[in-house]
DNA sequence: TAGATTGTTAATCGATTAACAATC
DNA sequence: TAGATTGTTAATCGATTAACAATC
């Protein structure tokens, strides 16, 4: 098994010791019980503050000192920990390592989750160009647009289709995941043609927000536009 | 006064009503008191949704039909709302264009925002070529960069200037909202920068969590990819 | 062993829901 | 007026915090 108090290695190899790991099966041994959103919400941030401990080199963290921080209190995260099991031990703390790899099975990034793009517009090329998906473990393996001047390029490596080839291809690439980027009048008829494929996720960016009552899509609606709104409230209430 | 019922009237024009009547400085008199978070982060929501009854040409919405929409329980809209005053009428319902107009107030969207963006690399792009800070009643006046080959062009007709003029031209256009789309290793030193402009609140793309301890600056971050994890744990507890 | 810190139960706090009187 | 629906209070539910026994 991979030594996981090794400090002398940067969070890149780690990513590449973890995934080396996952590919001798050792991986989805995590229990992911009824768990409430509120503390799903927050898994993502515990895997930036490891990420962040890792890089730094710190081999063992409290919960009083992860609190501190991430600005929790010490009981939330050890609440929130407890949910998957005992990462913990008494007297010690938390090994950073492993602890992050349990994260990481709880979240998938060890399962290699494959990923393609819809609409190859702004967003859609600025999402491929970032460093977020390798740092998640999720590969994206295909765009798809409408217009003649993209279809058949490359993006950042990745291939753009005609949307004549959607089902096909992601079937061909086995897709978990599709990402919408494309403009919202679109989406509906998009996510239709989706039942018949492998695939289980939609990450919608149309501003909808869209849901699927019949089939069991597991569709993550996100607005970046409540977010400025919220900044906007926050000043406006200062500024009265 | 404008006509809030007039059904005939599309949500852009609308929006320059409602821009036109905060001209004639009639805005700032809805009432902010103390609103949890839970509140604050539904309002954006209440926005969206109130825009595409408005695109309907609904004029009148109670809080039952409402709550179908948005799945949300009547109750909780209502107690929404009356944080901010009583903008309903009893047996009668929520007048929409009204309602819509009031929770611009409270937004901030009749206000006026004017935003800059600090790094015109891909994400900076995307997000200026969006109809989002139009839709918000924010105004994008200027963009700033390091890299000589952008400095000095213009990208969705705003103006990309050097770093060095930073203050300069953020007092110059009076900025109230900086966007950071800019490598996470140098955002603290623009927060740094920005203490002694005009500058209220930032709009946080790094992918790290800034605070600002001692000043007053307001800061949204956003993590995307926190989004795009809560995905994942959702479809690898799927498949597991 | 003594000290530290987890895992876990119980207490508190806040947010959501239900209910209904007020009133248009 | 009668019917509808809000505004608002009270009840419920869930999440956070505090406390402490277990144990490394």
């Amino acid at each position: 098994m991979a030594d996981f108090n090794d400090k002398n290695r940067n969070i890149d190899e780690f990513d590449e010791l973890l995934r080396a790991e996952q590919d001798q099966s050792y991986g989805g041994s995590v229990s992911r019980p009824d768990v409430s959103s509120a503390v799903v919400k927050r898994l993502p941030r515990y895997f930036r503050y490891l990420r962040v401990l890792i890089r730094e080199g710190k081999t063992r963290v409290s919960s009083a000192e992860l609190s501190r921080m991430m600005n929790l209190t010490a009981s939330q995260i050890r609440q929130d920990l407890n949910c998957f099991g005992g990462f913990g031990q008494q007297g010690y703390g938390y090994n950073v390592n492993y602890l992050y790899s349990k994260i990481c099975e709880i979240l998938g990034v060890s399962f290699g989750f494959r990923a393609a793009v819809v609409g190859a517009g702004n967003l859609g090329m600025a999402l491929v160009k970032s460093p977020m998906f390798e740092k998640r473990g999720v590969d994206v393996v295909a765009m798809f647009d409408v217009l003649p001047e993209v279809i058949g390029k490359k993006v950042a490596g990745i291939n753009v289709y005609s949307m004549d080839e959607l089902e096909s291809k992601l079937n061909e690439y086995g897709v978990h995941i599709v990402i919408l980027t494309l403009p919202k009048e679109h989406a509906k008829e998009v996510v239709e043609r989706l039942h018949g494929t492998k695939v289980s996720g939609i990450w919608n960016f149309t501003g909808t927000d869209l849901d699927d009552g019949q089939s069991k899509l597991i569709i993550e609606n996100v607005h970046i536009g409540d977010s400025l709104m919220a900044l906007c409230y926050e000043i406006a209430k200062e500024l009265d």
